[in-house]
DNA sequence: GTTCATGATATGTCCTGGACAAAACGGATT
DNA sequence: AATCCGTTTTGTCCAGGACATATCATGAAC
């Protein structure tokens, strides 16, 4: 396995991994005829673990000496609370867990669908995906899910969220929303949830998918008219650009144009005047709301 | 614009701007007070150009002469051919990407919807969506769209296969086919079209989204009991990786399970034993056929 | 005991410039 | 036309140095 191969089976660039060579030994590939590093398969396996750990909190530093205890740590450090069987909706997102790491699709997606069915749409999103979306990111943290499961599940959400919008009538009233996310950005399920709860509410949204760059939203902003501009960062987005991109955007955007951004991502930016921050889903309905209320008064 | 974001801007690899900074002097990009490449946005633009010039098979030696020229060449090289009126097809293809241009979310969705209904899905997504898919990319690449406007019609079209995937009946059938991509590959449009088409022929589809790394579709692949492996790889996957990443799973894959490779970026691939290369959405269907009566036979 | 400032350490990313293999090309030959 | 072979092009790898920023640790002030 090559350098690229590793970079891309890790998420570990190929810097870091020759810098980690250098200054700590680890990993210690073989070479080829060409001096080129042969990653070995038990290395990238201790690499991709080790990347883990350190998304979700570690310092590289402690985990080169461990041997295997790191997977004691791994199974150890955040062990899923006993459900409260009395809640209604943890019981759900247990039970949904078991699904997935049964594998059962059909099953997984029925359940899904029943619950929105039972629930309505706004309080499922609020109250059972929002949640769920947290712990099984929690949990694939743990090393208890599979990547594949994580992403199984992540689709399906994916999958039923546009379903769900494309059965709703088109919004077509105010405020119009543009919604996106910025080019580092990829996780698109935030925004999908908020499409969602606005489009419920009535409001028109456009959806430019991720990754779009700032100059753009500006572009489109304007094209399509929009009265907001809606972006989502999860927490992996780097919290050193943050700033920057939302300085940069409210100064693009005229002032008429509202700018909110949301997201687990936000909670770490410091408030800034003319940009709203959202940092849950209720305090989207809210945002709604309120800008109804201001636009009413002021015409 | 540093180093970072100019590769996920363009697709190219930081070690090649610089190579071709060394060798051709361009990209020319400013410094910073440290000494770090800065990259103004004309260049950035003219980079992304090339880098679609590139997929589409030029030679970069060539490219780094022209300077507006390149703009013709764009142009000439597919020219739109003035739209044959009468061909249904070409028609539509060219009012929805009037549509476009317009920002007419709204009709936008309305006319594909009647497109779907009227043709049926698998001739909308054959000889729609396929070529309509290839016209925009031509048309962004021809400066004629905006970013934000090849976004909204990515997310559009994204939106309906997605619907109309949720409202066909689950396939339970054989064979379970395994939809992925690779970590570097985001684009996950054809292999939504495959699914529409593989589940309308009662195949039992299974999707990750993009980006699971190659050890994980096995381990998928194997969870879920499927029968074939499909991949999809865009023009703009790099070539060299494509066919590393091609023996490694097949070799990690059991010989029960297929291997198909699609998707406009397999066509620079040499044949490779085990491996199946689709290079049509036709051959998809074809595909199918030709896997149920092989196993028709050997039972 | 808690909070804050400050210096030390850890860590990822960028840099330069050299090297090489694989792919693409261009003729010459069959 | 098709095939072969030397040449050029082109992307990726390597080494080792540098530096900005994040994190930790120490001590002072409340």
């Amino acid at each position: 396995m090559n350098i690229s191969a590793v970079e891309r089976d890790t998420g570990l660039g190929k810097d870091t991994l020759r810098v980690w060579e250098r200054r700590y030994g680890f990993p210690s590939p073989a070479r080829d005829d060409n001096g080129e590093r042969v990653y070995p398969a038990e290395q990238v396996e201790r690499l991709r673990l080790m990347k883990r750990l350190i998304d979700q909190g570690h310092r590289p530093g402690r985990l080169f000496a461990r041997s295997d205890a790191e997977l004691a740590e791994l199974c150890s450090s955040r062990r899923p609370s006993a459900v409260a069987s009395d809640d209604p909706a943890a019981c759900l997102v247990d039970h949904t867990m078991q699904l997935i790491r049964r594998h059962d699709v059909a099953a997984l997606r029925q359940s899904l669908n029943q619950a929105m069915m039972r629930l309505g749409l706004q309080r499922f999103i609020v109250e059972i995906v929002a949640p769920m979306n947290h712990a099984v990111g929690e949990a694939w943290m743990n090393g208890e899910f599979e990547v594949f499961e994580e992403h199984l599940y992540t689709e399906q959400i994916k999958a039923l969220l546009r379903q769900v919008i494309g059965n709703l009538p088109a919004g077509s009233g105010r405020p119009r929303v543009l919604l996106t996310t910025v080019p580092e950005e990829l996780h698109v399920l935030g925004l999908l949830m908020v499409e969602v709860l606005l489009t419920l509410d009535g409001a028109s949204c456009i959806s430019l998918g991720t990754q779009t760059p700032v100059f753009d939203i500006e572009r489109a902003a304007t094209a399509h008219q929009a009265d907001i501009v809606a972006l989502s960062f999860s927490a992996a987005f780097p919290g050193r650009q943050l700033a920057g991109v939302s300085s940069q955007l409210r100064q693009l955007l005229p002032a008429s144009i509202d700018l909110w951004l949301g997201g687990s991502g936000v909670q770490r930016l410091p408030a800034q005047t003319g940009v709203v921050l959202l940092s849950s889903l209720q305090e989207v309905v809210d945002a709604l709301a309120g800008w109804r209320s201001e636009r009413a008064a002021s015409n």
